[in-house]
DNA sequence: GTGATCGTTCCTCTGGGGCGAACATATAAG
DNA sequence: CTTATATGTTCGCCCCAGAGGAACGATCAC
């Protein structure tokens, strides 16, 4: 066990970090000038302007006329990343088809940083809207997608994630405690499937499904909808096939690496 | 004018290019481990590790059993990046409306670093296959883009990236002096369209229509074929049309910022 | 067993890089 | 016109950040 709390692996290099932080600024607000820049993340304007010089000729930002912006060469790293991820191909198919098929959403997750980053997400005719974008992070402990990848991940990754948890209650009904989580997990691995009851959002229900090649989980697949339509037996029954069914063709069409 | 041909700006900072140089490497084969990295980077396994650690902390990567790869915020970082560039909405649609009229391929692109970065591309259902993706640059001075979009910026600006082009022939018939870039560009201005008569790649053709928003370009849209189908008449007449009318639209659709 | 890898941690020592001042320009207010 | 405050840029100083190297622990192959 570790006492120290921040000691979390190397040295953190200061100047990737401040470079970070105005990749961080431009991807929330775009055209930035330099001074703003020096203003908000308090450092002087010449070290800005160092790093957004070297930032501009590595290409990852560019200059305009009213000031500095992310550069396109994001859309192909993005690009990228999907096809390293998994087969995006399959998984956008699988996506698309829940969604029509149900008219509600349908998602595809995986575990990153101890939480669920969303890999693909397509909404159906009836679907609600929320707020969670392909590329955001949610909790892994308050979502159908976290658990059910969780509950299939090997046992010292698990307890890893389960100790940097913050288990900040996002609802009523949100797990607060690894042991409930642990029981959850342990419901998740029987039925097969595992259920989000309101625990993330207010008035959502989700029901996802583990897709795994061998005994790695690769991430899972869910669909999101309001809970007058998600009633209990239709979550357990029809839309826990679904996603199971869409699961199970991802796993088919997987080549395992 | 500057004597020293590399002292673009201000200084490189050392740390953020090892960074950088991390994330290249990681975005053209994913699972790298640290020594792999330490080796042909040329780095202390020390050293990339304290860098690693920094870029996993700030999720940019994400470490995995077999090495690291880069993390899906990433798609989250393009999505963002897509929509402070411009209109998304109005060019996605434009692009594709133009790919399946004509069965080519419809693109549309804007100026970064004195380059083309292209912004969306659409496949029509007779178009030939390009290397060309979304987020990759293409020289200005061998591509309709760049052709159309340079007529229109400002004289400044064009002497400055004129100044910087390499004009590396791409095929016997692109342009490689300055002289002539700019004779093209009057020619762009009077007609009002680029061609690019397989001057980027060769046997295929190409034009372009800038969109503008007041004075000021906001990039171009073009379409792609081959020379056997996108014959000389074909080109100045209804294909040159065609790429017209859909930069109107979008040029219509675009609030002016 | 040995000899490779792998990743991690620590310490040392130097030059990289953050800071601040001075420098250009530019638009605005007087 | 001057003064003022904004912008981005360049320069040099001085110190600590950060790259390197060695030693460590853990695996895996043989």
């Amino acid at each position: 066990m570790n006492a120290d709390p921040n000691s979390e692996g190397g040295r953190k290099i200061r100047s990737v970090e401040i470079s970070l932080n105005i990749i961080d600024r431009l991807q929330n607000e775009d055209r930035l000038t330099v001074g703003e820049l020096a203003r908000t993340l308090d450092h002087s304007k010449s070290t800005i302007h160092n790093h957004l010089s070297t930032l501009e000729q590595r290409r990852m930002i560019v200059r305009d006329e009213t000031g500095y912006r992310l550069s396109l060469r994001l859309l192909d790293m993005a690009n990228r990343v999907r096809s390293q991820v998994g087969n995006y191909e399959v998984i956008n198919k699988e996506v698309e088809t829940l969604a029509e098929e149900t008219g509600e959403i349908a998602q595809f997750g995986i575990e990153e940083h101890g939480m669920v980053s969303y890999f693909e997400k397509e909404r159906g005719n009836n679907s609600v809207e929320t707020a969670s974008r392909v590329g955001t992070q949610q909790p892994i402990y308050s979502t159908s997608l976290g658990k059910t990848i969780l509950a299939f991940l090997p046992a010292d990754r698990v307890e890893e994630i389960v100790a940097e948890a913050s288990f900040e209650p996002k609802t009523t009904r949100t797990i607060t405690s690894s042991d409930e989580l642990y029981e959850e997990l342990e419901r998740i691995r029987d039925q097969g499937y595992g259920i989000d009851n309101e625990e993330n959002i207010e008035g959502l229900r989700c029901v996802s499904a583990p897709v795994t090649s061998g005994d790695t989980v690769l991430g899972a697949i869910s669909l999101t909808g309001p809970s007058s339509r998600f009633t209990h037996d239709k979550l357990h029954d029809e839309l826990a096939d679904a996603v199971t069914r869409a699961a199970n063709v991802i796993e088919l069409n997987t080549k395992f690496s």
